[in-house]
DNA sequence: ATGAAAGCGCTAACAT
DNA sequence: ATGTTAGCGCTTTCAT
């Protein structure tokens, strides 16, 4: 690999030529031990300052760079989180995401992605993968799915935050909310409204099918039999939607018993629904209505603008983060749970139940 | 830390309690030398099948776990490979990410990620991160800003490979395409579609930016002075769109000089201005044109479908990771340059040549 | 505030 | 096909 073995043109300044810096070169040249650079390297403050500026002037003049992969290995530290992503193009976990990157960066973590895809096929295999990296933590962004690996991760040697959910059985810390709660609150909301005529468009994520679960039961118990549904595959899309709300439209007597309440598990998919509505000059929310879920950045944007149930995903990954490094910092040792809750959204693609008012609930 | 200190119930059968199971007590209970367990797990063909049961009944039984730390360190090889994005919310990239992230975790390697963001402030902070987990490579999605950085890498000490530009200078290996090249066959492309009147709606983006000034001068050189310009800051939004029309009908006497073609350096900002103008009731392309950049999935599902610019972020992303994986593997050693071109998109938000007649150029 | 010795857990290189 | 020896480059721990 030759790490570094010149910087610039000054070769001959190095004391071996032909291997890579180590911080013993660097303590040589600048007349300490070893111990002391590293000292400076990791905790500047316990050094003494004219001593700091011969070990820096050192470094400067060999352009070394730390060996963090020796530092891990020595003090059992790697200051490595890993973070697991169902998928990179889903994009209701991105704002989750940039604000976990954030603070575990700045806390001087950093980050080793895992993406787990939907299908719990080769998850043992990541978490090996993840393991053999010797991560301080790992951040699930959804929760891995096989009982065999969360009771892996059990065991209590690398602490884990489990995000966008709220499960019964965390494996150790969690923060999220719950999916069945959202179901339970759009039915009842919607009803509110006066829909009584209901759809539902999902990808087959196993959190939004928990959601639409949820609503359809709770549907149902309100005297709401039939819910027109259809679970696509893979990442939510526009084309989702545009599908989704063509095959409700051959399956649904237009418009008989009120508008056609669709509901969606993702922005993106009521995003679509909308596109396909405007192309077909069909009024939203006059003969349908739709809602989303996630509240993205584009869900005010939209025309009209989008119903939705918003979920602070920035607010989740802070969190999450900040549990983690409050762990690994000692601070707390307990398990913590944390419910971000969430917020139904009315905006323009439902129906108001006072027109002069929009409310956020 | 406390690393797999027990298997289940199994405690009893570890011969250093309290300790982790490393790869020498795994050996000691398989009856073998730690190397033959070191030999199995990198390359097991070489080991004796029979050898390599009584090894993996060994790891089964300990609940080991490999450590790559200390194979990293020992080998010189990390089998990490830094990728640098410029912000994880702009999904232009997501795909080029998502091929990088699944061809280099087929051949084995891990990926470590890093955010530049789009100021290069704490761009060589960043490096130093990165450098100092001593990937095996690094492939940079756009480029880095500052020249100090560049120069930086160029020692060769670690493969390199740019994406999504086609530098002049590049560092190592890179595979994109030439900006200054869409700027100006989209320019050209709308002059021949009749356009006379532009404007450009990009956010500050360094290579949309490029895109923008190549277009406009191609459109001077063709006695086309004026272009309207807005640069709005951060990730490409919806919201960006829909304020850039707004804004762009107030400065434009409304269709003086025929149509106004509205170019949009991110398909999201374009979307954006396909919806201003169903709010406002604007038609398009009559009124008003739009082109967007990136062929997203979304672009073909709007309404109207959004002419556009196609850039083929998979191939792009696997190509990169297939030539850092050949060099890795010793298979090429020189530089690499690839120009995977664009191909623009004529569909119903610009007009159409010949209206009986969609053409993908 | 700084130094010296020992070792983290693995693999390269050589030997058998 | 398997074993032995000697580190990889850092940090822990104890000393000064």
């Amino acid at each position: 690999m030759n790490w570094q073995t010149m910087t610039g043109k000054k070769t001959e300044q190095l004391p071996r030529p032909g291997r890579s810096v180590t911080l013993g070169d660097v303590a040589r040249l600048a007349g300490v031990a070893p111990m002391t650079v590293s000292r400076y390297l990791n905790e500047p403050s316990i050094v003494r300052v004219e001593t700091g500026l011969k070990v820096q002037r050192a470094i400067d003049q060999t352009g070394y760079v730390h060996n963090r992969l020796a530092g891990a290995l020595a003090s059992s530290r790697s200051r490595l989180v890993a973070v697991v992503l169902p998928m990179v193009t889903n994009p209701l976990f991105s704002d989750t995401f940039e604000a976990i990157n954030q603070r575990l960066s700045q806390a001087g973590y950093q980050v080793l992605l895992g993406i787990s895809g939907y299908q719990s096929q080769q998850e043992q295999q990541l978490l090996d993968v993840i393991l053999s990296r010797r991560p301080d933590g790992i951040i699930l962004t959804g929760t891995l799915h096989t009982a065999a690996s969360r009771n892996r991760l059990r065991s209590g040697a690398v602490p884990v935050v489990e995000t966008w959910d709220l499960s019964p059985e965390p494996i150790d810390m969690l923060v999220g909310f719950s999916h069945e709660q959202v179901g339970h609150d759009c039915a009842t909301h919607l009803l509110g409204l006066g829909y009584r005529q209901f759809a539902l468009l999902a990808v087959n994520d196993p959190r939004g099918l928990r959601r639409a679960e949820s609503f359809i039961q709770t549907l149902a118990a309100q005297g709401i039999p039939h819910v027109l549904q259809h679970v696509y595959q893979g990442v939510p899309t526009l084309a989702h939607g545009r599908t989704g709300l063509s095959a409700l439209l051959e399956s649904v007597p237009a418009t008989q018993g009120g508008p056609l309440m669709i509901v969606c598990t993702s922005d993106t998919i009521a995003h679509g629904v909308l596109t396909e509505a405007a192309a077909r000059g069909i009024r939203v929310p006059e003969e349908v209505a739709v809602l989303g879920f996630g509240d993205m950045n584009f869900a005010s944007q939209t025309f009209p603008a989008l119903s939705t149930v918003r979920i602070d995903g920035s607010q989740m990954g802070d969190t999450a983060a900040r549990m983690l490094l409050e762990r690994l910092q000692g601070q707390v040792v307990g398990a913590g749970v944390k419910d971000i809750g969430f917020t139904l959204v009315d905006r323009d693609s439902t129906a108001q139940s006072n027109p002069s008012t929009k409310r956020a609930w």
